[in-house]
RNA sequence: GGGCGAGUGGCGGAACUGGUAGACGCGCUAGCCUUAGGAGCUAGUGGCCUUGCCGUGAGGGUUCGAGUCCCUCCUCGCCCACCA
């Protein structure tokens, strides 16, 4: 028999929260501020699935409880809703991006809604809108006037049979996603932004509370290496290499330098030689090959002698120099020194015949024999020991580091340097469902920032979703009109927009400044209200959002606009909810809905059985077997509440019982172990139902349940006479004199297996607890088959006993 | 190939600094109640050759005592993978 109808509560209290404007926060209380902010959605044309809820109700449970706690919890909620789904869904069905858009956003707000957050919709924001997109626009101005945005020539992906730029999603496997010919590498102008320049200052985590994990997922990211620039001269040509070398210790060993096959002085070194023709069509072939995404970086590894020398740098002779497939233009200079020492280029001198020079010995005499055949590539570094040159002969490679790169500098071999694998960021995107770059050009092609009070320069309208494969921004007469009529005769606009990324690396800042025309965001506001102190959202934005978000934050900083360097005091992942092992997709076809769940058991019930899974921050697989747990402790907590006898048959014992409760749910939450916090409900739950509750408790527990059901509390408080609303009620503190039993029941072991059981006072002395040991008949038994050579008694733990 | 993390009943998962492994829930079994039950209540539920023995992926080690610490291996997951 059902008695509690969620489904009536539920809606209920929604009304009740927003008419009575429960959960609108003044940002400017004297309370102590806390920003609980999670990562804001993309609003597709699906529901919000499970993993929406899992992440948001958790989320909550933690913001409410926080409130609770006596903070003024500022807990927003947005739309990142510019983005290529919709234009694609444009471009299906012809609907404008924004009218699906508003749509979506609209219909999500509604399931937002009914999840029983405390979201004030009044500070919402939407990327796409005008009145957002304005102040990105801003943004990018700000870093072009500073020189942190620029424009270079760089490689798309790009279909020729569909004629249009594709994002690397679209072009997995160098495959287009809509035709299903292959995707070549483009050069186009686009603009970066110079995100280079925060390198160093993006790898300090000084003050942030962040997963380890995370942290590393930069660091490796932005890829810090500290080495050595050789300078060397070309033989018989005036041109100098850069050449970067990470490993210095073996840098004797070089026999020979490999280039980069979209090196640009290629042609020069071999222009007018007898080499000319064959390196320059073996570096188109490579190109090309490149381009087509038909190159295995694993397994094809392909070369060619140029007929060039570098000039005897070490004095051990002139360095062949080759042209290698697998070297980076982009990474170092371009330009790498080969040597015996390393796996890859002892392979390609084995393949093309190339002498080979050894610097380091293993310590074993006979390896050090078959590597002085060259029989292997000798790399195991910190047990080599070094040869050559002779200042150095006799030292372990692991620690002559330091040593060797001094003695290089020294010599004048070349200079210590530093290199990042971290690129500047691309944004352009040649597409229209985004912020346009507030860029025109004039007659001649310069580049001109559109200044402020054009802004927002707004994204036209006039266009035809047709599935040409090209933005339809291209076509908008109106977009080229009006930038002639501002700018003169010839001018046009810049047609690419930005990446979404660019839109929500900063709307954190608007949040709480959401209303306001003039500025993007208030300094006084915003210096009070960050760093967010809780961010919740997907480990895989480890390597985007939250490192654009950072070099953002870091660049505003600098700039003077904002007064912290970190947008993100601590941050949370919470864990990936699967469906048959599987991550829930639309093309797998295995989202599940919440709705159901939802109308059957209610919205308390969906997100607590959510919560209940396991650790938050471990995710699960999805399973709708054990959600009639959860409703059956729902159906009876509300019993308890409005039915439970307030016939206590042991006082003491419920009084204990509700303090333990309360430190449990109280620490539980600060950790984020909502499943535990649960079971312990249940544990009491149980116990009541046998001993009776009073009043009291009944208020206790029903403000301990009010993150994770809120509507179940506001019922349950309600019931029991409460004023409106427990969400606002104190937090209760629990007696820690009352949490620890006086009595509890320990084990006895006799060489370390256990043999018995003792029911112990926790203040018992050692004395005590061995002679009540000693007592247990079970444990006599064991005793009497030896002697006892050691005692061991760990207080409210277990006795031991070692015989012999 | 490199880095990180994880392997506990039929299932999801508990177990604080090493100290009674399996909390809580699902499922299952029996009983009660009921015209009936896919409702509710009560009891039970790691395995076995059951005075006891064995059990946290496998094997070794440290310890009076190991799911927890150390070494080797296996399996799975995630991230990065031509970075000189």
């Amino acid at each position: 028999m059902i008695s509690y109808d969620a489904g009536k509560v539920e809606e209920k209290w929604q009304k009740k929260w927003d008419s009575t404007k429960l959960n609108r926060v003044n940002l400017n209380s004297k309370k102590p501020k806390f920003y609980n902010l999670v990562m804001f959605p993309y609003p597709s044309g699906d529901k919000l699935h499970v993993g929406h809820w899992y992440n948001y109700g958790a989320a909550d449970s933690y913001g409410r409880y926080i409130r609770m706690k006596g903070y003024n919890v500022f807990e927003p909620m947005g739309f990142d809703s510019f983005g290529l789904p919709a234009e694609n869904y444009a471009i299906k069905t012809k609907v404008p991006p924004k009218e699906s858009t508003d749509k979506n956003v609209a219909y999500m707000i509604k399931q937002l809604t009914r999840i029983g957050t405390i979201y004030d919709w009044d500070k919402s924001v939407m990327t796409s809108l005008p009145e957002y997109y304005k102040w990105t626009q801003w943004i990018f101005l700000e870093l072009y006037k500073r020189g942190l945005a620029y424009k270079k020539n760089a490689p798309v992906n790009w279909c020729n049979s569909c004629k249009t730029v594709l994002a690397n999603e679209q072009a997995e496997g160098g495959i287009c996603e809509r035709c299903k010919n292959q995707v070549v590498q483009k050069n186009l102008e686009q603009w970066f932004l110079k995100i280079t320049d925060y390198s160093e200052k993006l790898l300090d985590r000084t003050g942030l509370d962040w997963p380890e994990k995370t942290i590393l997922m930069q660091r490796n990211w932005i890829g810090r290496s500290e080495g050595i620039n050789f300078r060397e001269k070309v033989k018989d040509l005036d041109i100098w290499f850069e050449v970067y070398d990470s490993v210095p210790q073996t840098f004797i060993a070089q026999t020979f330098t490999v280039i980069a096959p979209d090196h640009p002085l290629i042609s020069k070194l071999v222009k007018g030689t007898k080499y000319e023709k064959s390196v320059m069509e073996f570096v188109e072939d490579i190109k090309k090959k490149k381009m087509a995404n038909k190159f295995n970086i694993e397994t094809d590894m392909e070369g060619i002698f140029t007929g060039r020398y570098v000039e005897n740098p070490f004095g051990k002779g002139d360095l062949p120099i080759w042209i290698a497939s697998f070297v980076l233009a982009e990474y170092g200079t371009g330009v790498v020194n080969c040597s015996a020492h390393d796996e890859r280029d002892f392979a390609f001198a084995k393949k093309y015949g190339i002498p080979l020079r050894i610097a380091m010995l293993p310590p074993d005499e006979k390896e050090a024999e078959k590597v002085k055949n060259f029989e292997y590539c000798y790399h195991h570094a910190n047990n080599g020991v070094l040869q050559d040159p002779v200042e150095f002969k006799g030292r372990k490679w692991g620690e002559a580091r330091e040593d060797i790169i001094n003695y290089i500098e020294k010599k004048g071999f070349g200079k210590k340097s530093t290199n990042y694998k971290l690129r500047d960021w691309l944004i352009s995107r040649q597409r229209y469902w985004g912020a346009p770059i507030p860029i025109v050009y004039d007659p001649n092609g310069n580049p001109h920032p559109i200044p402020e009070k054009y802004l927002p320069w707004e994204l036209p309208t006039d266009v035809d979703f047709k599935p040409t494969g090209e933005s339809p921004i291209v076509h908008s007469n109106e977009f080229f009109k009006r930038t002639e009529k501002i700018f003169g005769k010839g001018w046009r606009p810049e047609v690419d927009t930005m990446d979404t990324f660019m839109c929500s690396s900063w709307y954190f800042l608007r949040y709480p400044c959401n209303k306001m025309g003039k500025k993007p965001f208030d300094r006084k506001i915003v210096d009070k209200w960050l760093p967010v102190d809780m961010y919740i959202g997907g480990a895989e934005h480890a390597c985007m959002h939250l490192l654009y978000a950072r070099f953002l934050n870091m660049a505003l900083y600098d700039m003077g606009h904002i007064g912290f360097k970190e947008p993100f005091k601590r941050l949370v992942h919470q864990g990936t909810v699967t469906k048959d092992g599987a991550k829930m997709s639309k093309t797998k076809g295995n989202v599940v809905s919440p709705d159901g769940f939802v109308d059957k058991y209610g919205s308390d019930v969906f997100r607590m059985y959510l919560m209940f899974m396991g650790p938050f921050t471990e995710g699960g697989d999805w399973s709708d077997k054990g959600i009639t747990g959860i409703a059956r402790f729902v159906e009876r907590f509300w019993k308890m509440i409005s039915e439970g006898s307030e016939k206590v048959i042991d006082r003491g014992l419920l009084g204990k019982n509700i303090n333990k409760l309360i430190k449990k749910v109280t620490e539980d939450i600060e950790e984020l172990h909502f499943n535990t916090a649960l079971a312990a409900f249940m544990e009491f739950i149980n116990f009541a139902s046998k001993n009776g509750i009073d009043k009291t408790c009944k208020k206790i527990i029903t403000q301990l349940i009010t993150p994770f059901a809120p509507h179940l509390a506001e019922e349950c408080h309600e019931k029991i006479g409460g004023k409106y609303s427990v969400s606002f009620s104190k937090w209760p503190g629990y007696d820690p004199k009352l949490v620890q039993d006086d009595l509890t029941k320990i084990g006895v072991q006799v060489n370390g297996k256990l043999r018995g059981e003792i029911e112990i006072s926790k203040d018992a002395s050692q004395e005590e607890a061995l002679k009540l040991a000693r007592a247990n008949e079970n444990v006599m038994r064991y005793l009497a088959q030896g002697q006892v050579v050691k005692e061991i008694y760990v207080s409210g733990r277990i006795v031991g006993f070692v015989v012999k």
